[in-house]
DNA sequence: CTTGGCACTCAAGAACGTGGAGTGCCAAGC
DNA sequence: GCTTGGCACTCCACGTTCTTGAGTGCCAAG
């Protein structure tokens, strides 16, 4: 059906509307990659690509642009991942690897990203449902007031301030706090509300006010950070990219933690890179965008994602590639901190 | 020079091309607006208040359009700051008071903002050289590691993890960690590092390589901490204010930490609300904008600020007042917790 | 199957006209 | 001296028309 010369024709379609941004036809192809056949041939390509709607034209008389379905082709069968330039891979390494917290990883992830592939990136904090505690502490500050810090092994710090009950000792509180890290140490953030609910138990009876308490927020603070936390950063990527009309609409889409969650969330392999096309998306704002993105984290295992987001008319094989090299990178740096 | 009709009139044009965005004309001016003179008369006041430079045609034979001289004498003199309405102020109460932490506040607290305005919000977190030390914490993790946590009274919390020397004992940490309050507690962070200084003399020597690694991160958090953080939201308004060509000039400004920076810190009256128009701007990107910005904090005292940027052409009257109520009522939540 | 030729289509841009909002100026009126 | 209606003038915005040229589909010959 579509043999060889015929994909040709579409990756060179692909290539030259990434690059130039105009409908292109069949003189401008035959001269500007060898193909070896004429126009009038690349003609009849075109035509039965277009009849396989994998281009189309904007009006009768123009150039063809690609589809979404083109697009998705030229990903699956006619590109390979570009790697970086050793120029951008040491740009990688002395920019993150001067970071020196997770915040930081963090935001300078999302502005390498942003900066090396120029388009909108997007990054999630590793989610503290695949982590583990590393540990837990509660500091008393003023007289009725307690801190109380989880520290996970994924390098993510959450605290909250705690209420107390009137008349809590110093030695409660230190009870407790060995209890729970006794209890808690190594264990999945999952598994917490099973592990924590035998926790009073086993203390004695004028201490267990203060223990539930403590327990309440300490939960409060793994299910409701569980809304997890994603940043972007070059948006101003976006105006340059021309999608004029769904500019704002695209923008307020990115506003949407919700929307931005389905984005990273929902996409296939959880440790591949993932490419989303147009109105492959779930969210109608952003049917003219592409996104692509990637799981990361320390070693092996996913701990979250990252990406970006463009014009579905997007240079995929060097943005793949940049994606890639980044999500590696910052799991290096996870695993080794 | 400037009777009270003409100031009605630049006043009147303000009003009217804030809300149709169209150059607005002598006849247009006496029907909407009971001047209570002919639009001849009009005519004549124009053509003073543009020879004085408040404000411009975009082309003969069009109407008159204020400029950023005519929007400052409008903010100074001719305009009240409109309160929110009881609905909005029960918006901002339930919105805020939900709020749990200081991310959480800040957080809501430039979405609630850019909400309220329709425009860009921008909210600088507490600044650490204006707060003062509520408490310190060391927390063992690990057999080499050490958690440096500091807690402020504006409720920010820093944390750091510090490599420590081989075997230090667990009562030298506790030692430390007992002397390092002892010293700090209600300290400013600016006279911190005068503070600590003297600290190691204090402390049997071999607990002063511990002591000096601690401290050095201590400082060095407090200063790279420096740098202070800004979150903005609400960047979708700006597609619809139709800055057009320099829409992404806007946008590429609003994404440099420093350009923000600037921004709220170069603001007049630290305290109480300033505006800042157009060309008055300390970037040449945003010279198509306008700021209005306000300090807040706890008390009396400023530790931030905030504020919302959006086109010259936007609701002062109705801006400042949300940006006002928005700082004061945050203020309070900070004091309150 | 490929290729050159050819008639056809249609968006984009230039050229042109025109309607109307808005102005400045002037002379008359209060 | 300020205000006002009248009036000529300007010039943008908008619609119409024309032209141009890139690009197409089809066909008959190689």
């Amino acid at each position: 059906m579509l043999d060889d010369r015929k994909l040709a024709v579409l990756r060179a379609i692909v290539e030259d509307y990434v690059s130039t941004n105009e409908p292109v036809g069949s003189k401008a192809l035959a001269d500007r990659h060898n193909l070896g056949v004429s126009p009038a041939t690349i003609r009849n390509d075109m035509a039965m690509l277009e009849e396989q709607g994998y281009i189309a034209q904007p009006h009768t008389s123009a150039g063809r642009v690609p589809t979404d379905k083109g697009y998705r082709l030229f990903v699956d069968r006619l590109s390979t991942i570009k790697p970086l330039s050793v120029a951008e891979r040491r740009a990688i390494e002395t920019f993150l690897g001067g970071a020196y917290d997770l915040d930081d990883v963090v935001t300078r992830t999302v502005r390498l990203l942003a900066q090396l592939t120029r388009q909108v990136a997007v990054v999630q904090y590793p989610s503290l449902t695949r982590s583990a505690v590393r540990h837990v502490e509660l500091v008393p500050i003023g007289p009725e007031r307690l801190l109380l810090v989880i520290i996970t092994n994924t390098g993510r710090v959450e605290q909250r301030t705690i209420e107390m009950p009137e008349g809590v000792s110093e030695e409660s509180i230190a009870h407790l706090r060995a209890l729970l890290n006794a209890h808690l140490d190594g264990c999945w953030l999952n598994d917490v509300p099973g592990v924590v609910a035998e926790v009073p138990d086993r203390l004695p009876p004028d201490e267990r006010p203060l223990a539930a308490t403590v327990l309440s927020v300490l939960l409060e603070t793994l299910i409701e950070k569980h809304e997890e936390k994603i940043v972007i950063a070059g948006a101003a990527n976006l105006a340059r990219a021309d999608l004029s009309q769904s500019l704002r609409e695209v923008l307020e889409a990115l506003e949407e933690q919700v929307v931005l969650m389905r984005l990273l969330g929902e996409m296939g392999d959880p440790a591949g890179l993932t490419v989303r096309i147009g109105t492959e998306n779930p969210h109608e704002s952003l049917f003219t965008t592409s996104v692509v993105a990637s799981g990361y984290g320390a070693g092996d295992q996913t701990v979250a994602r990252l990406g970006v987001l463009g014009p579905t008319r997007m240079d995929y094989p060097g943005t793949m590639g940049a994606v890639r090299a980044v999500a590696r990178y910052v799991g290096q740096i996870l695993a080794g901190s």
